[in-house]
DNA sequence: GTCTATATATTGATAGAC
DNA sequence: GTCTATCAATATATAGAC
């Protein structure tokens, strides 16, 4: 039943590694990757630890997967920030991507956290290489923003920084925020938080008079 | 030699104990919990993995006895904002502080950071007890000034989610902002941050004329 | 108090039947 | 492709000599 056609056994085979890949980020977000076992993956994946081996030959080859098949969603909002633009909508707007991310990614955020803490073993280069040519980029096109006018002058990097850690905190410190701000349903948190880094962020950077 | 004088014996074993926890510090921030070993904490402590256990039990015991010291150093600069302060000051030098506890203890950060990141499974009662009153007792502070026209008004629990988020952000992302920046010595970085920080909170929050 | 040797459990990965 | 059984490597913890 696969000799001839090999079409449908592949999208199986995609289908079953997507499944597998699904359940590791829950895993892998939750325990790092240290913390997490085949074993856990494997049950949360619904299928046997040798089953789980054959889709992916080992416990590394699954996490860098995921490490690589996340950057460049985490990448895409500031991406996105266009130099034309209209420098505080488009300040606005990537905040709101950013927080957004935090929302629906919170697995994502996590698995980046736990990466970045211990290191960056696995994405060292391309933090040195294609995440700091874009925000150089990015950075050239806020500091000339500045330089119209059109924004008071901070530092841009750290403006970034800034934008970064405050969206980031929500999916990473979850338990904390709710712990602090009870257990409610978290959407409405995401829109008050995105309230607040507007108001910070445009009353802290539109320029002086 | 130990039979009378349980006195230097005693302090001989607080020596030895701290000589572990620091170690235990350095292993457990760069590893998570599950990443370290005892094999590695006794090493970089210098003693044999059985004679470590002969000063902590297990390693659950030492990473608890970290996370407990921790907690109060972590929440120190919070309590000392003080409600008869000039309000801009206060939040000025909460800053101060807190970027300068990511400088100096950068690994106590981490460690937080890890605990948080899992969904705080050793620190939960902390956090809904003794974490939350005080942000609560310190965010009524803050709304106060800012009925009195003091600051703009903000969402006070937010603001302060957001100075956790940008000075931790320099201890726990250590390697991503070294990466972008260029690794050239540090000291300076904490410095350009925390001036960012305070042009950023200061605008953002100077009550509008 | 400190060490060597070792018990015990967990875990990543493989072999081989079906 | 999937499963059972199992290997080999680690890692926590203890026993017992010194």
């Amino acid at each position: 039943m696969k000799k001839n056609s090999n079409y449908p056994n592949t999208r199986i085979q995609r289908q079953k590694r997507l499944q597998i890949l699904e359940a590791a980020l829950k895993i892998f977000s939750t325990h790092g990757y240290r913390g997490s076992t085949l074993d856990k993956i494997a049950l949360e994946a619904r299928i046997s630890k040798p089953n789980l081996l054959y889709y992916y030959k080992s416990k590394q080859e699954i996490h860098k997967e995921l490490i690589n098949g996340l950057m460049q969603k985490w990448l895409a909002p500031l991406r996105e920030m266009k130099k034309n633009g209209e420098p505080i909508a488009e300040l606005r707007s990537y905040i709101r991507r950013k927080i957004e991310m935090a929302r629906d990614f919170p697995r994502e955020s996590r698995l980046f956290n736990n990466e970045i803490t211990q290191g960056a073993p696995h994405i060292k280069d391309l933090l040195e290489g294609e995440l700091k040519e874009l925000v150089e980029e990015k950075a050239k096109i806020i500091s000339a923003w500045m330089e119209e006018g059109k924004l008071r002058k901070v530092d841009a990097y750290h403006l970034i920084f800034s934008i970064w850690a405050t969206t980031q905190h929500y999916a990473d410190f979850d338990v904390q925020v709710c712990a602090i701000l009870g257990e409610e349903k978290s959407k409405k948190r995401f829109d008050e938080a995105a309230k607040f880094l507007e108001q910070l962020y445009i009353g802290g950077l539109k320029p002086e008079k």
